[in-house]
DNA sequence: TGTACATCAGTGAACGCGCGTTCACTGATGTAC
DNA sequence: TGTACATCAGTGAACGCGCGTTCACTGATGTAC
C-alpha cells in the first residue's frame, strides 16, 4: 500500500530498471493524453493501454489516479525549472543588451508553451482547485525572479524602479500568466516574435533597467526599432 | 427536444414567468456550486436540489449539462461586459489623470476576480478544451481594448507607442491574464491596492500615454509616490 | 555454481459507485369558442 | 363566464454506462548459503 501524505511521495519509486522504464512509459502516455484530450480525457485504462502496461501494474506504482497527475506535473515543472536555470545563466549573456536577453527568454517561454499547450492549460486548471499544486507554479515564479535579479546585478546593470523586488514580482507574474493564457486561448493574433519583443520592451520600461555597458554606446539599435530610454531613469 | 447547434441557443427560453424563475434559480445554484467545488463538483442532481427543482425540469430546459455550464458562463461574461461599458465611459473621467483611471479600473477588476474566483478559474479551465468558449473571453478582450482607446482619444490624450493598437492588445492581454491567474492562484503576496497601482503604472509607461490636460500642471502627485514621466515621450 | 526463498513486477477480469439521462406521469397555464 | 383542449412546466424513480479500484494470480529478479 502506498501511503498518501503531503510529506511523502506520490509514487512508489521503482527498484529495478524494468519498472523504471514502465514508470517512464506510464508518465509519457499520461502526458500525451493530457496534451490531446485534457485531464477529463485521462483514464487509467487508456494510460496503461498506451504504455503497454496494465491496470494492476499502475496501481502497484501509484496510490491512485491523482498520484499520476501529480507526478506528471512535478516532472514538467522540474524540467521547466532546470531549463530556466540554464537560459538565465549570466555567463551566457556577456555584453548582450538586457532587452535582447529578455526577448530571447520570451521566445523560449513561448516555444515551451506552444509545444505543451495542453499540459500547461491542465496544470492551470487543476491548480485552481488543488492548492497544493499552486506550489509548483510559485516555485517557478520565485526562481525566475531570483535569476532575473541575479542576471541584472551580475551584469552591473541597475533598476530605476524604486522597489525592484516588488516590481519584478509583478512583471514576472504578468509574464507567466500571459504565457499561460496563450496556452489556454490558442488564438494568436500577434506572432510570437512580435509578442516577445513587445513584452521585453514592456519589462525594461517598467522596471527601468539601465544597462551599464550600454551607457556610452547609446545609439545602438537592437531590432530595427528605436530603443526607448527606460522610464524612471532620473539619476 | 432541444436542438444543440452552434448557431442556436443552448437553453430553451422560458415562456412563463414561473419557468423563468426556475431557470434563474438553476443558474444561480450552478454558479454557487462551481464557485465552491469547481466544475468537477457540479452535478445535475445537486443543482436541481439546491434550486428546489427536479431533474426532469432541468432537462426540459437544457439539452444537457454542458448547456447549463455554457449559459452560466455566458451570463457571467455578459455581466462583465456590461459593467466594463459603464466603468470605461469617458464621461466618468473628466479631468482625472490616466494613471488614476487605470488604477481604478484595476481595483475594479481585482474585486470582481476576488468575488468570483471559482467561476473565473472554471471558465479559464474549460476554455482550454472547448474552443467555442474562448470566444467569450475574446469578446471581453476586444471590448476593453476598444473602450480604452476611445477613452484616451476622447480625452485628447496621446500614445507615444508607435503602434498603439498592437501595444494595447498586448497590455490588455497581459492584464486580463494576470487577473485570471490571481483567480487561479489565490496566494496574494502583494495587496490589491499595490498591484493596481503598479499595473496602472506599467501600462502608462509601456504605451507612453501622455495626458493632454496634465502637461501644464506636471507637479501633480496622485498617490503619494512621485509620478514617473511616461516612457517613449520624446516629442 | 546451484538451489530455495523473498520480494518485486506485472496481468486482466470483475466489482461497484456515481452521475448523466430518460420516461411515464401529474399539475398549471393559456387559448378558442 | 364557462368548458374543452393544447401546451407548458415539473416530478422522481429507474436505467445504464464509464471508469476507478481491487484482487487472486503468474512471472521475473535478486539474495543467502
Amino acid at each position: 500500500v502506498i501511503v498518501k501524505d503531503a510529506q511523502l511521495e506520490w509514487v512508489r519509486r521503482p527498484l529495478q530498471a524494468r519498472s523504471q522504464q514502465t514508470l517512464d512509459r506510464l508518465l509519457d502516455a499520461a502526458e500525451a493524453i493530457i496534451e490531446e484530450k485534457g485531464l477529463d480525457g485521462l483514464t487509467v485504462g487508456e494510460v496503461t493501454r498506451r504504455a503497454g502496461s496494465s491496470v494492476g501494474a499502475f496501481y502497484s506504482r501509484f496510490a491512485d489516479k491523482e498520484g499520476l497527475v501529480r507526478v506528471v506535473f512535478e516532472r514538467f515543472t522540474d524540467q521547466a525549472l532546470a531549463t530556466t536555470e540554464v537560459v538565465l545563466d549570466p555567463a551566457r549573456w556577456q555584453g548582450v543588451p538586457v532587452l535582447d536577453v529578455l526577448e530571447t527568454m520570451m521566445m523560449f517561454m513561448l516555444n515551451i508553451v506552444r509545444e505543451r499547450q495542453g499540459l500547461v492549460a491542465a496544470l492551470v486548471a487543476r491548480s485552481a482547485l488543488d492548492p497544493s499544486l499552486t506550489a509548483l507554479g510559485e516555485r517557478l515564479h520565485e526562481h525566475i525572479c531570483m535569476r532575473m535579479r541575479a542576471l541584472v546585478i551580475e551584469r552591473g546593470d541597475s533598476f530605476a524602479h524604486e522597489d525592484p523586488d516588488a516590481g519584478m514580482q509583478i512583471a514576472v507574474g504578468m509574464v507567466l500568466s500571459f504565457m499561460e493564457s496563450r496556452a489556454v486561448y490558442r488564438t494568436q493574433r500577434l506572432p510570437d516574435e512580435r509578442v516577445a519583443s513587445e513584452v521585453a520592451r514592456l519589462i525594461v520600461d517598467y522596471l527601468g533597467v539601465t544597462a551599464a555597458q550600454d551607457l556610452p554606446a547609446s545609439s545602438k539599435k537592437t531590432n530595427g526599432r528605436p530603443q526607448a530610454p527606460p522610464s524612471h531613469a532620473k539619476e
